[in-house]
DNA sequence: CAAAGCATGTAAATAGTTACATGATTTA
DNA sequence: TAAATCATGTAACTATTTACATGCTTTG
């Protein structure tokens, strides 16, 4: 019942415009879903927990026979949100990838299929870096143009990160191609 | 009910050696948490799950008055396990980062506030490195000098990961203090 | 104008966490 | 020997996903 994280996702895209369940996921989906994912129930419901708290006003306005509602902060969840965003407890960040996980049981595995994990991590990241170059640092870029920069420097990390990974993945991956079992860590 | 990634972690170090939840529960606090987080409830309950289906078999081994049991693979059990680990489907890597996202809504915050988020992203790096260097690679060392080389790979990861993760937090430190509000992304 | 996809949600099922309970073992 | 910590779990609660429903808008 009370706020989670998830609250001040919606507080914090409200604030910077969204309207709609709908268009905060859309603007989730293009931005924060990289180190928050959040899915459209989770928005729906938080909507409705976030206008009972007072935190969000909302209101009525169809299309035509369909039922749809738009939404605005109110003073109260304004002021929720920058109190939230300048608390500065513990984080914990979460990592949750099976790939990983299968990679660290691979010795189960007779070498061949391992090399062929590798690869599709590589692969993986590949396909995360044009998401980010060709989706998300473009936009991102536009927002900062428009005065909000962290934006940008967060899409940044993301971009950063996948960068990383995909080096990581090439070096194991040639070191597998010298001596499949017997391998040794990259770094 | 079906088995699910949680079901596999279990059989994995069940096949590796751990005998009762609590080892399992040990072995992933020391390995795999940093990339697949596994409570002690979900251990216990995948366990009851797995003997279900046939995958474990456990024996009821009491310590004095308290109830306790072990568990071992059956060979089914080896067998899904080697078969999950040769799947090759799309496998989705996941990150949740409260700090990450509060640092994309900093734009609301005096950006006296913004520098000690950064601050303490860099500190939590630190910690971890920490954990990683003294605890987790050395015990990945000895898994490594046993024969089973992949635990060692996978937690040369989790190091790389965040040392690279360091070197950003303290990029970013640095343009913010020279030109606190128009940052610029680092990279 | 029919099909595909966009926009707006909800109900039900599943997954995961928190808080607790309890006995054994170690340590101050 | 009392307190702390290790070991072994369970019940209740919370969070999250999946699957669906439905009307509007665009496009072949």
């Amino acid at each position: 019942m009370g706020l989670c994280v998830n609250s001040y996702v919606v507080l914090g895209f409200l604030r910077v415009g969204a309207r709609s369940g709908y268009e905060i996921k859309r603007a989730a989906d293009a931005s924060t879903r990289f180190f928050w994912v959040l899915s459209p129930p989770q928005i729906y419901s938080e909507l409705n927990n976030l206008e009972e708290a007072g935190l969000v006003k909302g209101h009525s306005e169809p299309r035509g026979e369909r039922a749809r509602r738009l939404f605005e902060l109110t003073a109260a969840g304004e002021e929720a949100l920058v109190e939230w965003l300048k608390e500065s407890g513990p984080m914990n960040l979460e990592v949750r990838d099976p790939a990983l996980l299968k990679l660290f049981f691979a010795d189960a595995l007779p070498p061949g299929e391992i090399l062929g994990h590798v690869q599709a991590m590589r692969r993986r990241a590949e396909r995360m870096l044009e998401v980010f170059e060709q989706d998300i640092l473009p936009l991102a870029e536009q927002t900062d143009a428009n005065g909000m920069h962290y934006p940008l420097i967060t899409s940044s990390f993301g971009h950063g990160l996948y960068k990383w990974m995909l080096q990581w993945s090439v070096e194991l991956e040639r070191k597998l191609a010298d001596t499949p079992v017997r391998a040794g860590a990259p770094e």
